[in-house]
RNA sequence: GGGGCUGUAGCUCAGUUUGGUUAGAGUGCCGGUCUGUCACACCGGAGGCCGCGGGUUCGAGUCCCGUCAGCCCCGCCA
């Protein structure tokens, strides 16, 4: 049907006859003569049809045309004459003379065009995703899906090169007590029993480590049924890893290899280095366990200094065990209130109670906090002219996530230059568990991450302060994959199950199978799993998740070109033998 | 579950602050003219449940209450 791509032709091959299938782009009438903007996948093609060149039935044809249209056409490349040549456009020195034209289906006028005008904003959110072929069909969202692909390709070839073997799991699988929310699928064969979606292959991956095969890789569809957000899609996808006799560096060394290849698919500069630091380190210097290190601003102690003022919030938080944290920002003066005030608000949002300040102006420091100054103080906390220090006051749980806002906003505030231009990120030793809030332990990662080996012995004496060997591979500022060593002894595992408070019953029924495994000669071994909507989403600028995924789910999960979820028949849940009523 | 923003012609948006004649623009669509356009140009035309429901008012796109949808955020997401 047709022996070139649209956006393939050009000058080399004028003179010579193409067949062209495609899409009518846009069209301009001129009268005795109509250009056509043919478009396929591989760009946009002018065609034109004349009466030296065109059958009467093509020129018949081509009148009738609308947007959209599908047609196929016969004719001679022609360079255009010089003063028509368009340099804007991939094949603006040739167009297609049209000989014969067959229009191969006609199309409704588009509900959201196809084409956008310059300076013309994107239809909305909700009628892109109504009417998502016709949002599809333009080139950008295009070139990110098939940059997918070609990550995705580059992602298998790299894993098959060192040896892993891709395997797929199960999509129906058992319900887990832990972490997401689980998708249901009811069992009609045995009414009143459920499989669950898989929230990751977690689990199969380890038994696929006992099983021998020491080096896994899937990538894998993922579902948790929980509230969405910009970076998260209630199903996803993601690059699983698992491997056996391995450390926490061998791990590391294979991300690295594959994300400098990756990257050079995507053709950024987004290679080495890897920096590494501890989950510790990260809270104190940039109160984020996901810092952007491509800017420097950090967070720093000023508790003793600052303490000591003769201001009784300060005093108090300290008293109480909390410490006085802040960012000083250089040249931060200039800010007016309005953008401080932003800042503070940001902090608030992050569950701050308020963010102090001080400017130094001249010789005089100003503001809420600067006003306590004593003549010592802006020396004792190195604060030249025309800073601006932010203050955060109270136990770290709370000024961490604060100063993290506000850095963030501080650093577009003042539109701070990036230190580097990408910057990657090991953080590490994070908490195997966190106080649920009652009390209580939950993990802090999942409940499959080995103790650190200084740490084992704190396990019942004090289990929140023991880390896990588990790790999260950041990208300025974007958590693109997390991992650990998974613990290989069943004793082991048990122990950490029921530290987090399941009872023995309750371990056997859930997680038997997988204990039954590792009683039966596992390997030490570990993985990670790395988000590839993210990943894309990143390497090719895209704003959202949505703009890396064909058939997205909106923010309350639904999709609105197919239109799911919809109720079923009472029929149908009759014979699953539901009912269903209102939820909680 | 909570907060914020948005919802007006097929599409992108004005108009809502301060209620007042027949709700506008660009583009698209329909008809016409046009042989070198590429955001073609020009002439003419059609096109509106102002998201939905209720209220206040002589009068509501505009004010109030509720609700739905999309987006962003908090909770949540190992």
């Amino acid at each position: 049907m047709r022996s070139a791509g649209a956006g393939m032709v050009d000058l080399e091959m004028a003179g010579s006859e193409v067949r062209i299938a495609g899409w009518v782009h846009r069209r301009r009438d001129l009268g005795g003569l109509v250009f056509l903007d043919v478009r396929d996948r591989s760009g946009v093609l002018q065609a034109s049809a004349g009466p030296d060149w065109s059958s009467g039935s093509a020129l018949e044809a081509v009148r009738g045309l609308g947007v959209e249209d599908v047609i196929a056409i016969r004719g001679v490349v022609t360079p255009r004459p010089e003063e028509a040549r368009n340099p804007d456009m991939a094949t603006g020195d040739v167009e297609v003379q049209i000989a014969e034209l067959e229009v191969l289906n006609r199309a409704r006028t588009p509900a959201i065009p196809v084409y956008r005008p310059p300076e013309e904003e994107l239809p909305s959110e909700k009628l892109r995703l109504r009417h998502r072929v016709l949002d599809l069909r333009r080139r950008e969202l295009q070139a990110r899906l098939e940059l997918r692909h070609r990550l995705m390709l580059a992602v298998r070839n790299y894993f098959h090169e060192e040896g892993f073997v891709e395997i797929e799991t199960p999509i129906l699988t058992k319900p887990t007590p832990e972490g997401a929310r689980d998708f249901l699928v009811p069992s009609r064969v045995h009414p009143g029993e459920f499989f669950a979606l898989p929230q990751s292959p977690q689990i199969y991956k380890q038994l696929l480590m006992i099983a021998g095969f020491d080096r896994y890789v899937q990538i894998a569809r993922c579902f948790r049924d929980e509230d969405l957000r910009a970076d998260r899609q209630p199903e996803f996808t993601q690059i699983d890893v698992e491997a056996s006799f391995v450390q926490p560096d061998d791990i590391y060394g294979w991300c690295e290899g594959l994300m400098a290849r990756l990257a050079k698919v995507a053709g950024i500069e987004a290679g080495p280095p890897f920096t590494r630091i501890t989950y510790h380190d990260a809270m104190e210097r940039f109160g984020s366990d996901r810092p952007d290190l491509r800017y420097g601003l950090e967070i720093a102690d000023y508790s003793e200094v600052l303490g000591a003022l003769d201001f009784r919030i300060l005093q108090g938080a300290v008293a109480r065990g909390g410490r006085i944290r802040g960012l000083r920002l250089e040249g931060g003066a200039r800010l007016t209130r309005k953008q401080i005030d932003a800042i503070e608000q940001a902090a608030r949002t992050a569950g701050a109670p308020g963010l102090l300040w001080a400017k130094i102006q001249e010789d005089r420091a100003t503001g809420p906090l600067g006003r306590f100054f004593r003549d010592d103080t802006r020396a004792r906390l190195g604060l030249a002219p025309a800073d601006l220090l932010l203050a955060a006051a109270g136990p770290d749980r709370m000024t961490s996530p604060a100063l993290d806002a506000a850095r963030t906003a501080s650093i577009a505030a003042l539109g701070l230059p990036r230190a580097t231009g990408h910057a990657w990120l090991w953080v590490t030793g994070f908490p195997l568990f966190e106080d649920a809030g009652d009390g209580t332990l939950a993990a802090n990662h999942h409940p499959f991450v080995q103790p650190h080996p200084d740490d084992i012995h704190l396990l019942d004496s004090d289990p929140l302060a023991v880390r896990g060997l588990a790790y999260d591979l950041v990208y300025n500022g974007t958590e693109l994959g997390s991992g650990s060593i998974r613990p290989h002894d069943a004793a082991l595992q048990t122990r950490i199950l029921a530290l987090l408070g399941l009872e023995p019953g309750e371990i056997e029924t859930k997680f038997g199978f997988l204990l039954e495994a590792l009683r039966s000669g596992a390997p030490p071994h570990g993985g990670i799993a790395l988000g590839v909507d993210r990943l894309a989403a990143r390497f090719s600028g895209a704003a959202s998740l949505r703009d890396v995924i064909a058939f997205p789910k909106t923010t309350a999960a639904r999709a609105l070109f197919e239109g799911a979820p919809v109720p079923v028949a009472a029929a149908d849940l009759a014979a699953l033998g539901i009912s269903v009523g209102a939820a909680e």
